[in-house]
Formats: structure tokens, C-alpha cells, sequence
DNA sequence: CACTTATTTTGACAGTGTCAAGATTGCTTT
DNA sequence: AAAGCAATCTTGACACTGTCAAAATAAGTG
């Protein structure tokens, strides 16, 4: 009885460690930046043992991969809305993709670090995570292919080559944010916009 | 008398111990990868006590910050070079610039990622640090102005929204490759002559 | 020579990820 | 309800990290 456990909780371990665990990694990263996400301090807040993760994350590295699939699972859902008005044009589709994606990033760094960072691409990524990953860029090439589809680029644009590229220049756009290189909020916004906007030019053909 | 000592050099310690901790630096890098990189092993490579690094860099940070420094005169140098036959048309500056870059960085993963990543940027980088960088940058916005000059870009186009947005292309082609995202390097090597031709198509305007 | 300064070393400390082994809890089968 | 079992959590220990403090050594200067 060392811990004032005035509640009637405390049955095993308020029962899912594995969520609470994720959730206060991504409010440590957020606070700490993600080098400065320890594993025991992250126990400390769960109210746990120094290895009591463990149990549910086989390694620092797994957990990390585990926020970054969930951040997926995030943005993708983000995605998904942004372009569900069926109504708008695909111009207007490939804009609203642009400026939330920019959001996204922005505005969770250290989540956009693990999603598409050295730190879990280069130590063998699961294959969930490689997955997740690549369907963010398939909502992409989704829309790319709907410009082909309906005539409105020119047909020696390799579709693939294409949908790289262009979808780099938001990546690096994100980048150069979440890293520190560009700071102002403002700028990189209309600087998306602008990218949209130079996206479109591009597949409009010259 | 411990080490053999066969030269007449151990002087003091063979003069410049800074520069031999930036060259073992770059070379444990390459090896290790950044995260690897351990100051205690800098330091027993360089033959010399776990402490001494210390004189020379007042901490880790400083020392990642001063091989980024160094690989930017690098990088500068190498598309000096690139673009210094004036015989060439801007077009080919242009392209040159986006292929001497890009490959780089693809061939120099660490230190491109010191030189534009968050270890640096995010942590109080150096002025000359800072300066280095943009004139990477500054290099790629003289090309783009001369485009300008030429009347070869839309007069509604911003140059200096034009120019971030497409290095920013070339930004996010290097760390998708560096960081492992991409993987093969002909597939990126390809995408950057693609890359120069998108970006050679918005410059001439619709 | 002595003296000052620059350079390198050794000792120590708090903090990290994680292996090994033990303790606790809850569920299941009898 | 009792016993057994598997899941879950804890404690101890280890090698490794960056870096502070203080001592030792070498170089250069008067």
C-alpha cells in the first residue's frame, strides 16, 4: 500500500497499458521533441516501472514505429475528409490534399519525423508501417491519376515519375518546416498554396 | 613511453587535433550513421583521451554543427563548380545545379542530413552555419533570377516563392532518398532530371 | 631559467536502453 | 472455491552515453 489508490481502479494496471503508453509518448514528443522522448520517463508518467513497456513494445525502436503507425492512421483519416466532397473539382481535391498534408506536418513535427524519418525507415520499419506510409502517397497518386484520366495532362508524363516528384515538393516543403529550416507558419502556408498552384501548372502541360 | 612512438611527430599531439576530430567525424559517421556517432569513440579513433575533444568543441552539438560548416564549403564548391562553364545555357545551369545537388546528398546522407536536418537547425545553429546554408540556397536563386531577367517566367510568378518551392522539390527528393524512403538511387537520380524538367516547364510559363 | 598559457588526461556522476530473474495479478479449468 | 497457468509488472544490474571538475603535461615567452 504505498500509492494512494483512492479509486477503485488499480485492478491489474488501469488495463491497457499499450494506449496509454502511446498517447503519453506522443504528448512527451511533442513537449521534449522526439530525442527527447526517454523510455523511463515515459514510464514514470504511466504510472509503471521502468520496464513494464516491454511488455508491450519490444524495443524504444518498436514503440516509435508503433506512434508513427497510429499518426498514419490520423492523417490518413485527415486525408480521407478533406477530399470526401465528392462535388469540387479534382483542382480543388489536389489543393485541399496540399493544404492538409502541409497542416498536418506542420503542426505535429516529431509525429511527421517518425512517419516519414530516417529514424524508423532506416532501422527496419514494420511492414504495417511501410504500408500506412505508402497508402498516404496511393491517396496521392489517386489524384494525380484523375488529371491523366481526364485528359488534363500531357500524355508523356509518366504518371508514377510525376506523382514523386510533386508529392516530394510537399514532403520537402514539410521538411524543411518540421526541421527547423523554415520557421514562419505563415510563409510555408502560402507556400503550399503556391505549390498547388504550381502543381497545377505543371499538369496542365505547357 | 606507451604507444610506439616511431615518427618524431607527438609533439604535443600531432598538431591539429580539431581538424583530425572533424575528419574521423565524417568517416565514424559514414559508418555508424549520425546517431552512432559517439564522442568517446571520436576520441579513442583520434588517439586521444575521452576529454579533449572538449578543447576544441564545447560540446557534441558544436561538433556536428562544424562538420556541417565543412560539408557545406563542400557542396558550394561542388556547384560552383557545376555551373561554372558560362558557355552553357541558363537551362543547363539549371539542371546541372539539381544534379550535382541532388546526388550530393544521396551520396553523403549524414552530412546532408547535418547540414539541413533538426539536429542543427533545431538547436541554436551557428551564424556561420546558418549563413552556409542560405548560400546554398542563394546559389539556387541566382538561376532562377536569371530566368526572370531573361523573360523566361511568368511575371505574376513570385521569384522568391518560385525558388523555395522548387528547391524545396530537390530538398525532398534528397531526404526521401536519405533517409531511407527511397531506396534506389538510379530511380532518384532519374527523378531529379525529372525534376528539372517540371521545373524548367513552370519557368517557361503556360 | 621560471612563468604563463594551451592542451590533454583521469576521476566522477547522472542518465540512457535493455537483459535477467523474480513477484504479482487475473483468468481458466477442475 | 482451489489450483494452475499465462499475462503483466517490478527490481537489480550492466555497459554505455555526454559532460563537469580538477589535475597533469607540454609549448611558448620573458
Amino acid at each position: 500500500m504505498k500509492k494512494n489508490m483512492s479509486k477503485s481502479h488499480k485492478k491489474y494496471h488501469h488495463q491497457d497499458l499499450r494506449n496509454t503508453l502511446l498517447e503519453n509518448a506522443e504528448k512527451l514528443m511533442s513537449e521534449r521533441g522526439i530525442a527527447g522522448l526517454t523510455l523511463r520517463e515515459l514510464a514514470e508518467r504511466s504510472d509503471v516501472s521502468r520496464q513494464a513497456p516491454y511488455h508491450h513494445f519490444s524495443s524504444k525502436h518498436a514503440l516509435l514505429c508503433a506512434v508513427a503507425e497510429r499518426s498514419f492512421d490520423d492523417l490518413n483519416n485527415l486525408l480521407d475528409q478533406a477530399g470526401i466532397n465528392d462535388a469540387t473539382s479534382i483542382q480543388e481535391r489536389l489543393k485541399d490534399y496540399v493544404i492538409a498534408y502541409v497542416r498536418y506536418a506542420a503542426e505535429n513535427p516529431e509525429k511527421y519525423e517518425l512517419m516519414f524519418g530516417a529514424v524508423t525507415w532506416r532501422n527496419e520499419p514494420s511492414a504495417e508501417l511501410t504500408e500506412k506510409g505508402h497508402a498516404t502517397f496511393r491517396r496521392y497518386t489517386n489524384i494525380i491519376r484523375q488529371f491523366k484520366e481526364h485528359g488534363d495532362m500531357p500524355s508523356y508524363f509518366d504518371e508514377t515519375r510525376m506523382s514523386q516528384i510533386t508529392w516530394a515538393t510537399l514532403h520537402g516543403l514539410c521538411k524543411l518546416k518540421t526541421d527547423g529550416v523554415f520557421v514562419s507558419l505563415e510563409a510555408v502556408e502560402e507556400m503550399s498554396l503556391y505549390a498547388a498552384e504550381m502543381i497545377l501548372s505543371v499538369l496542365k502541360g505547357k
